[in-house]
DNA sequence: CTTATAATTGAATAATTTTTCAACTGTTCA
DNA sequence: TGAACAGTTGAAAAATTATTCAATTATAAG
């Protein structure tokens, strides 16, 4: 029974100092971006320089739809930007961390 | 066709700027480690202190196989190590970019 | 106005991933 | 030895995600 409360005093003891459960979703929602190599690409890609939609799916050997499929992904996240130019639309990175977190995991693969 | 000589110029310039498939494949792997809220939170916890199983799944509130299959993938890309004390197996952190790249994503999560 | 092109969308399918459940291994201790 | 406990494992089920396909919107060009 003692070792009951002494569990108990252990998991909240830990729960408190974890983040919040909504912190922690939006934490694994941002990296889930990263997560797929498509995305991983496309977010390369852009990195290179602006895109158009149809560049990236050349780029990749993708179909469009898949390729606008995934920039809505990165759009809904804040990711990525596309402005409309005529016919066509220009894809751009939409967040300074986005180097910064592909540079770090990069170093960290590259080992 | 001039147009398609510069769109295939266009296109290998890119791919040639880009990291390798595998690397790619390796980078997107390693984000996917954090992809998941539970993982995300498995680490969370052995970032705080070493944990048992029974503790973690204590902790997050979930079954002891859920949590040891997750524990498995981690292990398996080499993010956690978990030593054998008798009947218990006591989980660590085992890299060093884990808590820098938790940090960081946190630190873009939390503006 | 009609046709062609670029991209988006929604629904269906395909593929992958997470959790559950039951069986099993290894260890302790009575 | 055998009962109890901690954890692992494999297969099935549940859930999520990516890609395809067909239809649609919007713009440009003849």
């Amino acid at each position: 029974m003692a070792d009951d409360l002494k569990k108990l005093e252990l998991t909240s003891t830990i729960r408190n100092k974890l983040p919040d459960d909504e912190v922690i979703y939006n934490l694994s929602e941002l990296f889930k971006m990263f997560a797929d190599p498509t995305r991983a690409k496309i977010l390369k890609c852009l990195q290179i320089r602006d895109l158009y939609v149809g560049e990236i799916a050349d780029i990749l050997n993708m179909s469009i739809s898949a390729i606008s499929h995934q920039l809505r992904v990165l759009r809904t996240a804040k990711l990525v930007k596309g402005i409309k130019e005529g016919k066509e639309v220009k894809y751009s990175l939409d967040d300074d961390h986005v180097t910064k977190i592909l540079e770090y995991g990069l170093t960290h693969v590259e080992e």
